[in-house]
DNA sequence: CTTTAATAAAGAATTTATTCTTTATTTGTT
DNA sequence: AACAAATAAAGAATAAATTCTTTATTAAAG
């Protein structure tokens, strides 16, 4: 099989197609369910509200093939998705700070599907300590970094308060973490080679806020 | 004051610039702390890892001017960045759903300055009403339709069950919401003219995993 | 068996966002 | 007072992402 188109796979997929992965997945998922077999690029794009050759390219990425006049199978779009998000591997993760985001983070992991397992959470409130939020364990902090010598463990997400976050992803790096999904508002200031995603919920109130200001005169 | 430039205030800001804004902010607030009266782009571009000129771009979008040699005053800047950002008017919003992710944007409101203020909270879920949350009160939900007919609240935290959303969203608009702020992982399909945030948590999470799945050889 | 319509796939063009370059301004220094 | 250095601001160039256009493939209809 040749591969030298610019979308074909093999190709690193752009971060916006990577965001929008997610949403292809939820959506066939319920596409399946109701007894679907096979779907169009341009069903997809209708139903989701984005332009149909879009969906065609984010979706080449995963590898996948469609076929004129019946478009793709759903079930083998779905495995693609999974396959290429890594969802079919165990992606073991260690969150730290079992505040209030932290708390919904893994109470939600079942539900919404994450791609990633939430194997032990990490506080220094000795008052959560011992608590169990959607099956995980709140540890001391401290046993951080026993525990990570003897699992394998890459990946982190840190919710703990602003002031602790340089400090934390520091230990989480000498724990041989290569990942943290920082929650807080902190830039990072971290060895070469790790991967850090920030995610700032704020991003997109002032998305909001500043869209609802600007359409405000014709309300 | 003449505004020609395709940076200068008065344009409509894209998106990738709104959303470093709540960045610039929370990183301002921590030179406020430390006594530092003026900063250049310079200098945040360093400390927040990204293009000077970018930073420049982006802070000529609120309105504020700098001088050469000096930089741009800091409380002149963050007050600008507040303006712009519609933090200085109160943004009531309702939040619809007090699950796990619910639950942690109203406890969360205060400490992460997201520039709304949660006024009141619904759910359907009998165990829940009556539960204060972050200082929101959990009400009955068909309590929404009588008080959305007192208050003025033009934006509306959708973060209910992914089957529920559709409907409530419609119910919302109904209740004279212009806004949306959807968690939920459902493509709502709303009347035009409605302001719909789509804020996708996993989306950050396939980013992360695939990111760290192209690594991979060289860990 | 031929034709037609739908669609994936590939490529081109457009738009948008970022980065680079130049200019002009301002403060500190000689 | 003139000069030099730093920096904001504006503009140009580059890069990236999205949208549009064309092509080729496939299944259904006649």
């Amino acid at each position: 099989m040749e591969e030298t188109g610019k979308y074909k796979k093999g190709r690193q997929a752009p971060e916006p197609t990577l965001k929008r992965l997610p949403g292809y997945l939820y959506y066939l998922e319920q596409v399946r369910e109701d007894g679907i077999l096979n779907i169009s690029a341009p069903t997809i794009g209708k139903d989701l509200s984005c332009d149909p050759t879009q969906v065609v390219k984010d979706l080449a990425f995963t590898g996948v093939k469609g076929k004129p006049r019946v478009g793709y199978n759903v079930y083998e779009l779905i495995h693609s998705l999974e396959e290429y998000m890594g969802h079919n591997q165990v992606n073991e993760a260690f969150l730290i700070g079992a505040g209030n985001l932290g708390s919904a983070l893994m109470a939600y992991q079942q539900e919404q599907a994450l791609g990633l397992r939430i194997i032990a959470a990490f506080d220094i409130d000795k008052k959560k300590i011992g608590e169990n939020i959607g099956g995980v364990h709140i540890l001391e902090y401290s046993k951080l970094f026993s525990l990570s010598g003897r699992l394998n463990v890459k990946i982190a997400i840190l919710t703990t308060p602003n002031q602790a976050a340089q400090e934390v992803a520091e230990d989480l790096i000498n724990c041989g973490i290569k990942a943290i999904w920082n929650f807080t508002s902190v830039n990072l200031n971290l060895p070469e080679g790790i991967i850090v995603q920030n995610t700032s919920i704020g991003s997109y109130a002032a998305v909001l806020l500043r869209r609802l200001n600007d359409a405000g005169n014709n309300l």
